[in-house]
DNA sequence: CGCGCTGTACATTCTCAGGA
DNA sequence: TCCTGAGAATGTACAGCGCG
């Protein structure tokens, strides 16, 4: 057995079919078999159920599951402390990426030049099972999770305010149209409403956009409302305090439990944290150090 | 003799095509 | 969706050769 099996027995466990972790790992379904296939003889039993909708651990296969866990944890960190270079993937929805991510990347970049963040953006659900699948090293989310194989190991309390053109009043700025990302999840987008429905306000019109920009513009052109963390508010904006049930969102950094003992996760935390002006929550931060 | 380059045989790993 | 067989690509080991 070696470490590349151990890689595809883990992948195929984790997905549950061998063509997704043919897909997954770049490899045709049939050297998945080929390979699953010699492990099952090397180990003298079987690893797997075979269906036609996939595969089931077989309760060999569960155990072996469960060393190759530390196994391939154990190997991530040796090459992560021999490596002079690392690699960080952060996993975060669009609207976050866009809103938050900026303000810490540079400061990464400056304090940590040798290693490379990889952004990637994804659903809030989607952010969590690729996190458990260790596709991502670090998911930044706004919703709560229970999930005892994640770990938030750092938050932020980020406020929110109702951004408007050089509309100086609330009232007049609940006349025009509301301008929100797309996305549905996005937690800029809830609070715009939560908020004029809390006014029982009637928006002039919802203009939803993909991409943060076009929302900016929109919003200093005076052409719409939206709700924006503070440091995106720029000139000639004005910002307007939202009640602080919809104007303030908790920002979770969350690592896969597994995974915590990546060193370049760890010093790009410790980034986040030092630029952050936000609360830390140090009973959460002691279960990392 | 030691070293480095080249050619060859064999093993391993992979893809493709077709079938259950 | 998984399995199998054929064949291609790639890696590894080793022998042969020339050179200093």
């Amino acid at each position: 057995m070696d470490s590349r099996d151990l890689k595809i027995f883990y992948t195929v466990a984790k997905l549950q079919s061998f063509s997704r972790a043919a897909a997954e790992m770049d490899y045709v379904q049939s050297n998945i078999t080929l390979r699953i296939q010699k492990l099952e003889e090397e180990l003298q039993t079987k690893l797997f159920e075979r269906t036609n909708r996939g595969v089931r651990l077989l309760p060999a296969g569960e155990l072996l599951l469960s060393y190759a866990d530390n196994i391939l944890a154990l190997m991530d960190e040796a090459v992560e402390a021999i490596r002079p270079s690392a690699e960080v993937t952060i996993g975060a929805p669009q609207s976050l990426t866009a809103a938050l991510l900026p303000k810490y990347l540079l400061t990464m970049k400056q304090q940590h030049p040798a290693i490379s963040v990889r952004i990637k953006t994804l659903p809030a659900a989607e952010l969590l099972t690729q996190l458990k699948q260790h596709r991502i090293d670090l998911a930044i989310t706004n919703r709560p999770y229970q999930d005892p194989t994640l770990k938030t190991v750092h938050q932020n309390k980020e406020s929110l305010y109702l951004v408007s053109g050089e509309t100086a009043c609330i009232k007049q700025a609940l006349n025009l149209p509301a301008v929100v990302s797309s996305d549905p999840e996005c937690p800029f987008r809830q609070a715009l409403l939560l908020f004029i429905a809390s006014q029982q306000a009637e928006p002039a019109d919802l203009i939803e956009y993909d991409m943060l920009e076009p929302i900016l513009y929109c919003v200093e052109q005076n052409s719409g409302i939206t709700v924006l963390p503070e440091h995106l508010v720029r000139h000639p904006m004005q910002k307007h305090l939202l009640p602080k049930d919809i104007g303030e969102i908790k920002i979770q950094f969350v690592v896969n439990v597994k995974g915590a003992r990546k060193k370049s996760v760890h010093s790009l935390l410790a980034c986040i944290k030092s630029t952050s002006n936000e609360r830390t929550d140090s009973s959460v931060l002691s279960q990392t150090t």
